[in-house]
This record gives C-alpha cells, structure tokens and sequence, in this order.
DNA sequence: GCAAACCGCGCG
DNA sequence: AAAGCGCGCGGTTTGC
C-alpha cells in the first residue's frame, strides 16, 4: 500500500476555472483545491514534478507567465484531442465519433494577453477534464505504438507554451533600425496618406512608361489593362510573368511592386501596429496548419522578409542566436522511409551536393529542383523531369512519398512518422469521385475528377514530409526550451523588467519559423547557447529516428542583430 | 454597404 | 534551369 494519498507528490495537476485537481500517475484524485490567482508561483513550485494539464494553453498559460512563473511539462486536452481523433495509432473504433462540447470549442484559439477563449464557447469544468485525461491517457497507453503517440502529445503541448512564452517575451525588434531600412528602401515618409518620396518618383516613371499619367499601379485588373495597351500581353501582372517581357515598363514596375509590398505589409503603420517597448509580439498558433506546423495571426509573425531581418536587434549586452536546420524536409523523408543511400548523401552540411556526389544529378541546382519536385509532387518542368533520377537512387524515400501520393488519390489518410494522421476527404471530393466513376460520365466531369484526385495526391504525399518535419522541430523546441531552463538566470540583466517574464531573465526562445529558432540570449552564455542549439537538434533526431544515421546540421550564427551572414551561404 | 472571393507576394 | 506543397495578409473586385 502506498502512503496516505495527501503526501504523495501530484503526477498530474489540472487546471480549470477557480480550482486545481491532483492526480497521482495512476490517475487516482489526490485532492482538490480552490485555484489562488494571487499565489500561482506557489501552486507551481509545490508541485516540481506535476505535468499541467488544462483544456486550452492559450487560455490558461499566460496567467502563470504574467505571475513570473512557468511550468516544466503541460498536456494540452485540446491540441492532443485533435491528434487523438485523426491518429491511425489510435483504435478506430476507440476513436470519437461525434463532436460534443469540446469539439465546439476547438477551433484553434491564439495566444493572446485577453483571456477572452475562457468565456468563448462552452465552459468546461475541471470534471469534465479529469474525464477526458482519463479517457487520452487510455487512449495513448492502448495505442499501437503508444510511446509515440505520447512523445507526439508531449511535444505538440511543449510547443504550446513556448508559444505562449515568445508571446510574452516577444522578439527584440529596433524600431530605429526598421525605420532606416524603410527609408533606405521607399524614401523619405510623406504627408499622411502619400507613399513615401522615392515610390513617388518610381511611380512616374512607371506611368510614362505605361504613357499614361493617371495609370492605377495597384488594382490588377487596371494595371493589366493598361500593359495591354502598350503591347506587353500578359495574362496576369505577377511579378514571373512580368519578368519575361521585355519593355521598358517592366524594370520600374517590378521595382514598384517590390517597394509596395514592402510599404503594405511592413511599413510604418506595422511599426506602429505591432511594436511596443522594443519587442514584436506575434500570436503563434501552435498546429494551426493541417500538418501541424505553427500557423500565426496577426503582425505576419512568418512573413518577415529578410531584407527586414536586421531590425532584429538584442538587448545591450545580449545577443540574438539564431539556428536554422539545413534541408529539414528531406532530411527527414530519408529518416521516415529509413532510406540509408539518402541517408549517406545527407551526410554533412548540404544533402544537395551529396545527392550530386552519388551521381543522381549533375548539378546541386538540380539536385534542390530534383527533390523539393519529389516532395510536392511535380510533374512537369525541369524539376518534374529530375524526379525519375531521384528514384532511381533513392528508391526507398521515394516509395515512401510515392505510396503516400497513391493514397491520397484513393481517398485514403496517411499519417505522419509519429503518428499525426491527415484529415479525410471532404464530402464534395467523394461525391466527384463517385459521379465520375457512374456511367455515361461527361468527360469534363471525369477530367475535373482525375485532378482533384491529383490534387489530393500531391497533398498527402508532402503531408507526410511537412508534418514529420514539423514534429521534429517540435522535439528541437522542447529540448531546446529544457536545457536553456538549466542554465543560470541573469538576474541583474539591464533589460529584465523590459521583457516582461521571469524566464526572459535568462537566454530564452523568442522566434520560431518552421526550421529556424533564435534564442535571445546575454553575450555571455552566447556560446553555450549555440552548443545547447546543436545538441538539442541531435537530440530530437534520436528522439525521432532513434539510432538511424540521418544527420540534422544546423547553420548557426551568434550576432548583436538578426540577418547575420553565416558560413553557409 | 458589407463580406466573401480573388490577386499577388512574403515566408518555409 | 520551377510553376509541384503548406500558410497570412493587404488591397481590390465582386456578389449579395
């Protein structure tokens, strides 16, 4: 018999409304209690080996951030419900069928300063959590491959409050600095409501180009129309398009293009929208895409365009660490389908020259068109042309993406290595795909049937990469997020009232894209935090493909502001 | 008059 | 030497 339940450290703690619930690692209610908001750093530091649990981290987490503390392990009932339900790991017959009040209140939520998604939709009782950590817990431990599935949800809701906790930290962003790139770029500022000096003189000669002085240069269709009347017929004023006319207009146009873009979507108004005390403060949206990578809201948190990279600027006596993975993508195809030709051409710095070096391909250009072809499913062009050769040398990770191409166009789901499965087919595809198998089929019918099956091809074949890609970045994240806790906070940093939380006293994540982190972190631990960067990518490919050989190389560079030239160009 | 749809382009 | 995947956003046009 074990000790008096009261005694026993809490394995589980769930958070909802006004109380908190502990839970031994059976399950078993330890106690519950009333939820203190004016002590959250003392419900956490009581519980030093509790995982949190809560319906929605978007939600809860903030309240823990903005009391200056954080928590080690979470398990967000939201986030893991969706895997739950689509995971082919899962029973299916265990798996729910109809939505209920969860459901309803699952759209993804953002992380945001309002705690607005509390009173939003239905309101769940810590009860009806107990009931359904109970309920994943017996789906996770029955799954097929149930440690997986758990390291799956454990990242999927480690991702979550590092998403809550970049929110909070925000990234360091110099508004001088912007500013100057602004100006350097569009000109001087004019009167409210004018563009900018040198968009103005571009505009003109844009104009007399187009020999019309009045010419919209921002409605499409206006613009489209008066390219047509000087004799540059394009069918749409995309910038590829442009680029292979040759007229006098298209240099100035393009340029205009170039310089409106960046005046719309990062101009001063952005500034003014997005960036307080020196930080950008985006709404990360942790599996918000279908094959869970981050999606953002608000502020093109994962638009920044490089040439605005340098605004990117550390605190004093701080630095900005800034990783990214090289070729993730078919990094991990070579992993999943444990292809070890692949593997072996993936071997260092660039798969690309590696793939050259087997002799697939003769060119690292057409290695890179060759593979990212062999991802998305090209068909036609140079790179649909490289494919076969790529199949021919790496027959293994091709079969994987090929079958996965198949299925899809079978209507079937495919799932990602750790067992993310892909959303069914809509109703409207079925019912194409079952009229244009009826007889007497029009043959537009057909044809508009065969490529929505294509269609659907290409889809479930990069699932599969972009959503274990997306899982391995979630593992780097996690294991980067851990190590960076151990390290010593900077507790007379010059910038620890500036940034808010607690833990932005210590070098802490502040941006995440897909395959790159940067971490903002005092110059003095800068090399330990670039060897903490490495060693966590290392990590999460174990953690992933467990002693296979695939290798995850990092480009690294450690510098006062963002956009620094690394060695790899 | 408002919202959905479309275009074009930024990111991976 | 592409036109194959996944997104968000601002601006304009289109549809009700």
């Amino acid at each position: 018999m074990r000790a008096a339940a009261v005694e026993a450290a809490p394995a589980w703690t769930i958070r909802a409304g006004s109380e908190v619930v502990d839970l031994d690692a059976d399950g078993t209610v330890l106690g519950r209690a009333a939820w203190n908001p004016a002590d959250v750093a003392g419900a956490v530091s009581s519980r030093p080996d509790t995982r949190w649990v809560w319906a929605d981290t978007a939600a809860v987490y903030p309240e823990f951030l903005a009391a200056g503390t954080r928590v080690d392990r979470a398990w967000d009932l939201r986030l893991s419900r969706r895997i739950l339900r689509l995971s082919p790991l899962v029973d299916a017959a265990a798996r729910l069928a109809a939505p209920d009040v969860w459901d309803r209140a699952a759209e993804p939520m953002p992380v945001s300063d309002a705690l607005f998604a509390l009173t939003d939709g239905p309101v769940l009782g810590v009860d009806d959590l107990v009931a359904e950590l109970s309920r994943q817990r017996a789906l996770t431990d029955g799954a097929a491959d149930a440690a997986r599935l758990r390291l799956l949800l454990h990242a999927e809701s480690a991702g979550a409050l590092i998403a809550a906790e970049m929110h909070a930290a925000g990234l360091p962003w110099d508004r001088a600095a912007h500013e100057r790139i602004l100006v350097e770029v569009l000109g001087a500022r004019a009167a409210s409501g004018a563009p900018p000096e040198k968009m103005q003189q571009l505009a003109a000669v844009v104009r007399a180009a187009l020999g019309d002085p009045a010419a919209s240069l921002d409605s499409p269709p206006k613009l489209l129309r008066s390219l047509h009347r000087v004799g540059v017929m394009v069918a749409s004023t995309s910038r590829w398009e442009l680029a292979e006319q040759q007229h006098p207009v298209v240099e100035p146009l393009l340029e205009y293009k170039k310089m409106a873009r960046l005046l719309s979507a990062n101009g001063w108004g952005w500034l003014d929208e997005w960036v307080r005390d020196g930080r950008f403060r985006p709404v990360y949206i942790p599996a918000g895409v279908v094959t869970g990578r981050w999606a953002s809201n608000g502020g093109g948190a994962l638009q920044i365009p490089r040439q605005l990279r340098p605004a990117m600027r550390a605190d004093p006596g701080w630095v900005i660490v800034d990783a990214d993975v090289a070729q993730l993508e078919p990094r991990v195809l070579a992993g999943m389908s444990r292809d070890a030709r692949m593997a072996t051409a993936a071997r260092g710095l660039d798969l690309y020259e590696g793939i050259v070096a087997t002799g697939a391909v003769a060119t690292r250009e057409e290695a890179k068109y060759a593979v990212l072809g062999a991802m998305y499913g090209a068909t036609s062009g140079d790179s649909g042309r490289l494919v076969p050769r790529l199949r021919r040398a790496f027959p293994a990770a091709m079969a994987l993406v090929d079958d996965a191409a198949r299925i899809g166009e079978e209507a079937g789901a495919v799932s990602t290595w750790l067992g993310r499965g892909s959303p069914p087919p809509e109703d409207a595809w079925l019912a194409l795909q079952s009229l244009s198998t009826e007889e007497g089929t029009d043959a537009a019918v057909s044809e508009r049937a065969r490529r929505s099956a294509r269609d659907r091809g290409r889809f479930t074949r990069n699932y599969i990469v972009q959503g274990t890609a997306a899982e391995w970045a979630l593992c780097w994240l996690a294991e980067i997020r851990h190590r960076l806790s151990q390290l010593p906070a900077v507790v007379d940093a010059p910038t620890a009232d500036r940034s808010g939380p607690a833990f932005a006293r210590r070098a802490h994540l502040v941006f995440f894209l897909h395959d790159e982190v940067i971490v903002h972190a005092p110059a003095a631990q800068a090399e330990q935090v670039a060897a903490i960067v490495v060693e966590a990518a290392t990590a999460a490919g174990r953690r992933m493909f467990g002693t296979f050989p695939i290798d995850f190389p990092l480009d690294v560079a450690v510098s006062p502001a963002g956009g620094a030239v690394t060695a790899d160009g």
